[in-house]
DNA sequence: CTCTATCCCGACCCCGCTGGTAGGATTACC
DNA sequence: GGTAATCCTACCAGCGGGGTCGGGATAGAG
């Protein structure tokens, strides 16, 4: 198990949002029912999203989410690392996605006798995999996948079309 | 975090037997001692990689270990999967190597009111490239990575063979 | 034949994290 | 001011990861 529910709801949840909100805010409310999500949890998943600067919050009634910025300009590495804080692979890599521009994966080892794990080669190879993997998927491009999967059905309520057979 | 450390342990543990191992088998004893990992955790990861046919064992005084195949022959995202049991991404992912070759993961989401979760383009992807890179790596070349990092101590029964400095 | 090194196997245990809930602020439209 | 929404903090149960323990089976050494 590589990725915890809040990258998969964290997702669905840009997703929906991206959809269904061209111009006003989409409240949580809203995708919690049309995604079938627990709606408390549902406030925390947001809220690294923006923190993250990827999506913004307009409070009170009629308030909800809209995106920071288009959804092609919204790539999943970023989306991915906000919600689960990190893309290592393992245990003892820390990447440091620090300010200044280091950014590097380096294996951690504690009590390594000698220099280096001989892992350290293979992690850092999946783990550039991933990024670059999550890095060439654009939430645009599953916001088309995802109204391609559900050409009928776009309304949640049961009785807006009869449904194909039951 | 994607695996644990299981693989982690595992796959230090056949380098080791490749290593040392050219002739003879190598104790679980002496592994544990020169990587410093739990003997009694290395039993049962061990077991995995018995299981999955990578590694034979003789028991008995001066058993030990040996690799069911020669280095280059074995791949990681053979001895990953034994190790972790799966590569799925996501919960929702369940790989089913089942024995037909029906081979593909399948996103089995149960109260999916619609079709199709859209974020399994997304964890497809991500599954995908990193099988392929696990599958680019060979035994042969972590050992290879490994003594290149390690020049010298490369005994660690020290009076065996007279060692290089100390 | 026994001793001992080793593999084998099942039961057990601690702990952190995931996934989720509860309850209350605060904000802003009507 | 009511109400719909975001915010925030604390809390909790279950599970899996990481590890231990103890004992059994097995085979080479003496």
């Amino acid at each position: 198990m590589f990725f915890t529910t809040k990258a998969e709801y964290g997702v669905r949840l840009l997703i929906e949002i991206g959809r269904q909100g061209q111009d006003q805010p989409v409240s949580l409310k809203v995708i919690a029912d049309t995604e079938n999500l627990p709606l408390a949890y549902l406030e925390r998943i947001v809220a690294l999203l923006k923190r993250a600067g990827l999506v913004q919050s307009t409070r009170g009634a009629h308030g909800g989410y809209v995106l920071a910025r288009k959804p092609a300009d919204i790539k999943m590495d970023e989306v991915v690392l906000a919600l689960e804080g990190s893309l290592a692979p393992m245990e003892c890599f820390v990447d440091d996605r620090a300010d200044d521009g280091s950014g590097r994966v380096l294996c951690s080892h504690h009590d390594d006798s000698g220099r280096g794990c001989a892992t350290k080669l293979l992690w850092t190879r999946v783990q550039v995999g991933v990024s670059n993997t999550l890095a060439q998927t654009s939430l645009a491009e599953l916001i088309d996948f995802h109204s391609r999967q559900l050409p009928r059905v776009t309304r949640t309520v049961p009785d807006d079309r009869t449904p194909t057979h039951a």
